[in-house]
DNA sequence: CGCTCAATTGAGGAGTATCAATGATTGTGG
DNA sequence: CCACAATCATTGATACTCCTCAATTGAGCG
């Protein structure tokens, strides 16, 4: 079995098939927008609350396929899908492409985000957006600096996800692990627990090949290359980047 | 340059190599908690704050290195790790196993809906974890069943990121695409917006092979083999999943 | 000292990328 | 309606990255 494939999303497929019709009938007109749509797929909204929704959605706007969605064009940092396709990408120095996500109707892109990600937000169809910054703010919980704070550790999670995602989608074995690593560092670096170019690496070549996406023995002979060529020293446990700028740049270049 | 390293978590590290040191002098005994060294690092918190953090946290665990971290074994859903890394990993039928992210001192882990993407929690280390869980629905945000479905929607669309890394992380580029069409499948059949077995599919090869982390001359080669093997038809701009059952199963065994 | 697990090494092959053309389709202006 | 450009899809040939299988070595550890 495939965990992943067995989550909410799977459930929700079975309610969807039904779902929309009926909301539809209830309200004419095209029916709902399809954000009403996705939510009900999810939980039963009633009248009220699917009226907030439908009010909650600001201005319509049309984007012509190939666009770019940028956030400072308005306000808008949360918008929902209305039609067409668009995609979440991230952009190497060399073009190469890695697309993130795609975003399709009655789906959310959160455009504030994206820009804080890295990701460009492009129309891959002629698209149509809604406004839904203000739905977002309203259900997105508490203001004031531990909130935020709070928001910020989830996004630095979902961070790394997509960084991830470039990882394996556009990066060689050799780039992808001078990536993670410089990563790591980071992270240690922040919670104040790796010097400037040492920290603990807690994890079995095994270990890091089932995060890479590599095999155990390429991931040996990858590290192997590194220490080669000078820029970690390596031992189980143990890492030293011997030049954590130049790594930065080479993780960050290719 | 690349994006992805530019946002909030470089800014962040930049900050955290002071602050975390300040904060620990005017606390003692060992400073603050490796979680509120985090959010000090994103946000400037008061002393109120702070100690509504510390006491927010409820009790700690200990998990010897090796152990599976399961939400039922307590009635805690989010935990903070304290100290020691944990993996979160999908895992296939076959014995692959793909590991999602890592958790770090300082770092939540969110069991539940770990759980609910199919992931298991492990200790890579002798770990110690506290609950979070009080904190976790203190800050994020309201209830009802709009709430709840915003959270889905938000929910879902994290899915799809960490099944996407299993796909990049551990697909073949024949299972990869498979994946992918059925996923899409699935989410446009949830939309009302795909019959049984067709489906629009408005990418060219190249935003596939962007997508899918391949090369384009790949992607039109998988396509086809696809469609030799009978499993799909396509042309642009459109895909017929021909069984739609065994594709799933595809997808999910391999 | 024999286990066991992690790391390492070698050989060979499968899977993908790259490079370079060649069709096919669509939209555009004459 | 046609020539043209532009984009997308397709094909072939070749190179290389990375995987698999199979040992071997090294490092704790009871």
């Amino acid at each position: 079995m495939y965990p992943v494939l067995n989550a909410a999303e799977r459930n929700g497929a079975t309610i969807s098939a039904d779902l929309p019709l009926a909301v539809a009938k209830a309200h004419g007109l095209g029916g709902p927008s399809p954000l009403v749509r996705m939510l009900t797929s999810y939980a039963p909204l009633n009248e009220r609350e699917i009226a907030l929704v439908e009010s909650g959605q600001g201005d319509l706007q049309k984007h012509p396929a190939g666009a770019e969605i940028r956030p400072e064009d308005t306000s808008r940092r949360v918008v929902t899908v209305t039609a067409g396709w668009a995609a979440q990408s991230a952009l190497l120095e060399d073009g190469r492409r890695q697309i993130v996500a795609l975003a399709l109707p009655g789906e959310l892109i959160d455009l504030a985000r994206g820009r804080r990600l890295g990701l460009a937000v492009t129309a891959m169809t002629p698209l149509r957006t809604r406004d839904a910054t203000d739905l977002a703010l309203a259900l997105e919980g508490a203001h004031g600096a531990l909130a935020l704070g709070w928001r910020c550790l989830r996004e630095a999670a979902e961070l790394r996800l997509v960084r991830h995602i470039v990882r394996l989608g556009r990066l060689s074995a050799y780039d992808r692990t001078i990536d993670l690593l410089v990563g790591l560092h980071e992270r240690q670096r922040r919670a104040g627990m790796a010097d400037v170019q040492s920290m603990s690496l807690p994890l079995t070549q095994e270990a890091l090949a089932d995060h890479l996406g590599l095999s155990i023995v390429h991931v040996n002979r990858t590290l192997q290359q590194l220490r080669r060529d000078g820029l970690i020293t390596y031992r189980t446990g143990r890492v030293t980047l011997h030049h954590p700028e130049r790594l930065s740049a080479l993780a960050a270049g290719a």
